[in-house]
DNA sequence: CATGAATGAGGCTTCATTCAT
DNA sequence: TATGAATGAAGCCTCATTCAT
């Protein structure tokens, strides 16, 4: 057969990204099959090609997008430049705002970095390394007033972002807690963990 | 062609262990054939399901020997009964200490759940509560106490477990810090999340 | 879209009968796609099929093309008539003039008669077999005259038209030699094959 | 399902071997279909694979296997070693008694070489100019001895192989000629090439 | 205890082709 | 005249698995 009639590439390439993205974020890139995301899409798998050239390449355009508007994100806060404790609670907060709404694409830009190939793999790290520099960069500044208690920025910024990802191992929406509790539950523990937190978390 | 001159069981079955546990580590379950993992123990394909029933029985005994492993580890813990800080302190210790030195076993354990069928899945989950149990009933003594700052025992205890695993995403032995020094501010980090630090790290 | 600005139905025909020539040529009818060829081209693969009902028939319009051709430039030749020998040097050194001009045509004419369908295959066959008559016809007389040396007119025609045809497997052109020299070569040998050489081959 | 009852590696290796040979030979290299080999075989298409690493892998194994095979036959001849019209007729005869009796493999051998990627192009290539050179040395002998009248042994030596290796585009076994007159009737043409016929065909 | 030979399902991808625009 | 979006069949190949030996 050919066209479809009223088939339209723009929105094909958007339910394209959209069901690759769930499903590599569930069941893992290696695990999902093209057949499987075209089956969803509700096209043959090799209309798939027409959008990206490989498996490989469909990867990378979804880690690639997410790294790109995160980073635009991030610019296009209003961030307070001075104290570095405000930094970072502003920084956790976006982060895990940005997160919790895009629990997907932040697990698999995490989770699967291993399954990319070159020269995938260093574009991508390339993106990662700038937004990894954002949180360093503030607990540098952090270090250097002597408002944090931090051995090892990079390790750090490793160990925060690390925490704040894994809230996908156990998190669905609609369960106990509220997203914004959990934010704050969160944001608490950030805080903490660079030996920073006057005040207690509300409790409810 | 029958047993090759030599062949030893055990040695075979441990090197199928060993080899499929740091396969499934770098790569992912699903990444990884069973000829990969046959021409890295130096067998055929087909000696593997003399050991193991299929792959997926391979994922679970890989799974069930850690966990059992590690809750036996803790059980042969000299546990401070009392304190909940020491409690939480010690189990950080042990746990960073026992993930430190097995990365590969660890970060299965919590990635590859989702590569679990029934009824294998019930089977580690149970063990993987048993394990987080642990660490939930010491937040919870904490919280009771008063010593400890904590909003919700399972979002910590997920959280911290989550900070601690990610570890393996940067870690490189070898590399600038020794395992000893990246304990020390890890733990510094948990104590914090809690709520719990009074004195700083020890700066190098 | 529609007709792209500037775009002209028989350039493009042209340059789809050229590249596809080319194509089928150095790499074999079935090893080709019609994307390649489109890609050479400039065009959308579908656009292909405005001048070709299908794959199958751009070799069958190929080949048809380059037979006619060959057949009215014979005819067009200014034949001597009555001495065999002079017809077979005149036919052998048109043959190779006209072979050396137009490799492709002649090697794709040869070697993809197996990739033809009918009724395709009948029609070009047709064609072909009106030109091997040529030579046949010019073989007949010499032996008649007795002044060819052949066992079999049929046999003997294949030989000449393959040795002729086999220059491809090796000439390119810009090489060690020029092709009036091969040319010269060429006719040399197939004279001698049906054993009729007075003169040797001037050394260069 | 697993080895069938009786198969045995070896058997179905030469199997798969002929089979493709033939199916080369008739149809070229990229219109056959790994399936289409399986199924004239008897076995799964996956079961190829057990032979031969991939489809280019089997053409070059099929091409090494017939160089090989026709040098070590031209080492096993009793060769004349003087007389370089007789080391000619000698060639020729061994030539096309080898070709008449293995048409596929020594068509596939001239054909296919388009099909040949590296490295097996560049191995199958130094093989090719070994049985060349053979043919090569004797003209060269025959050229400084003033037997041959021939402009250049490259370009004699393509022809005439051209010639020969051109039988199977028109040769079926069983037709009106026999192999033998076959035979008779291309030496006769070869040698009257390099401008050296005495005596005449013995006409039937 | 282990292999060697095989299977059949399914992996990714490319193909020729169609047809609404 | 040409494209852009799609199809469905088929391409090569790998996979987990089986079982006679």
């Amino acid at each position: 057969m050919a066209r479809t009639a009223g088939s339209n590439g723009e929105v094909t390439a958007q339910a394209i990204r959209e069901t690759s993205l769930a499903l590599f974020a569930r069941e893992g890139y290696a695990a999902v099959s093209m057949r499987q995301i075209a089956d969803r899409v509700g096209v043959q798998a090799s209309s798939l090609y027409r959008y990206h050239a490989n498996k490989q390449q469909l990867l990378v355009d979804i880690m690639r997008d997410h790294m790109v508007q995160l980073l635009e994100a991030w610019e296009a806060e209003d961030r307070p430049e001075g104290d570095p404790v405000a930094a970072l609670e502003h920084f956790a907060r976006f982060h895990i705002r940005y997160h919790i709404k895009r629990p997907d694409e932040v697990f698999i830009s995490y989770m699967e970095l291993r399954s990319l190939e070159e020269p995938g793999l260093r574009e991508i790290s390339r993106l990662r390394g700038r937004y990894e520099t954002i949180l360093k960069d503030i607990l540098r500044r952090g270090m250097d007033d002597g408002v944090f208690d931090i051995a090892d920025p990079h390790v750090a910024a490793m160990a925060i972002l690390a925490m704040i990802t894994g809230v996908n191992t156990w998190y669905r929406s609609g369960g106990r807690l509220s997203q914004a509790r959990i934010e704050d539950i969160y944001v608490s523990m950030v805080l903490g963990s660079v030996g920073c937190r006057s005040e207690g978390v509300v409790h409810v």
